[in-house]
DNA sequence: GCCGTAGTACGGTGAGTATCGTACGAGTGT
DNA sequence: ACACTCGTACGATACTCACCGTACTACGGC
């Protein structure tokens, strides 16, 4: 159909529009954290409703937008669902290695985290 | 000598302690990240007077005191000045190569910063 | 003892944010 | 047309934060 000025386009941050301290916010939260981890490993496209988050639609959509608005990830609408992708390219281009880096620290982190309590296996 | 138990002691988080989020969060602040950039380049414990700072004494030590409770720098006495130094050793062996990232990172954007504006010679 | 300097503590303000619930819009399938 | 699903928008709340000013403490020198 032809809704000529659909709300159906995302904006997003070009990249030399990126900034440092909106990316380290954007990670700076367990929830997005853990968003990140999850795109990093999968590599695809995901919708949002593919993560099994602790807090409501509501808040997601918040989560996503940081994201979004952040430059961390791009966001682009397929049907019902939006899928989401993390912006390595642009991320490494300006930050080199700072994704992977922040990323094996999450990981790490989590296996500490995991660890801890006893239930090691 | 009421003053048995002198607050001169300052809390800081055991290397265990220490959270990504948290470190993400204080480094997620163009003053906390420049006075980071600034403690990197001299490699030597630096008095809060030290730098620079475009905010009031008390924001000052607002931001110190993030710094330290995040477990990015360490803070001793000494005399009537409190020495700052960046607890490379601990990130380092917690993240590896967060903070070399970082910084690089910050470097970089404030020189394309910096460039910005078309004065680039 | 007195004063200056370094930094803290406290109280307040305005802005941002993480969270929710509910109501709505956009697309897909029947 | 209808219902269903995915996600948004809006409003509300409680919390955090960056910032300030002022009053204060701790240390060192005169």
């Amino acid at each position: 159909m032809t809704t000529t000025s659909s709300p159906r386009v995302l904006e997003h941050p070009e990249r030399d529009e990126i900034r440092l301290e909106d990316v380290l916010h954007a990670l700076a939260d367990a929830v997005r954290l853990r968003i990140v981890r999850d795109m990093a490993r999968e590599d695809t496209e995901l919708s949002c409703s593919y993560f099994d988050l602790p807090v409501t639609k509501s808040t997601t959509t918040h989560h996503f937008r940081v994201l979004r608005e952040s430059g961390v990830v791009r966001q682009v609408y397929r049907g019902t669902a939006k899928l989401n992708a993390l912006r390595r390219d642009d991320l490494d281009a300006l930050f080199p290695g700072l994704l992977d880096t922040v990323l094996a620290a999450a990981e790490s982190q989590a296996g500490r985290d995991g660890a801890a309590g006893g239930a090691t296996a």
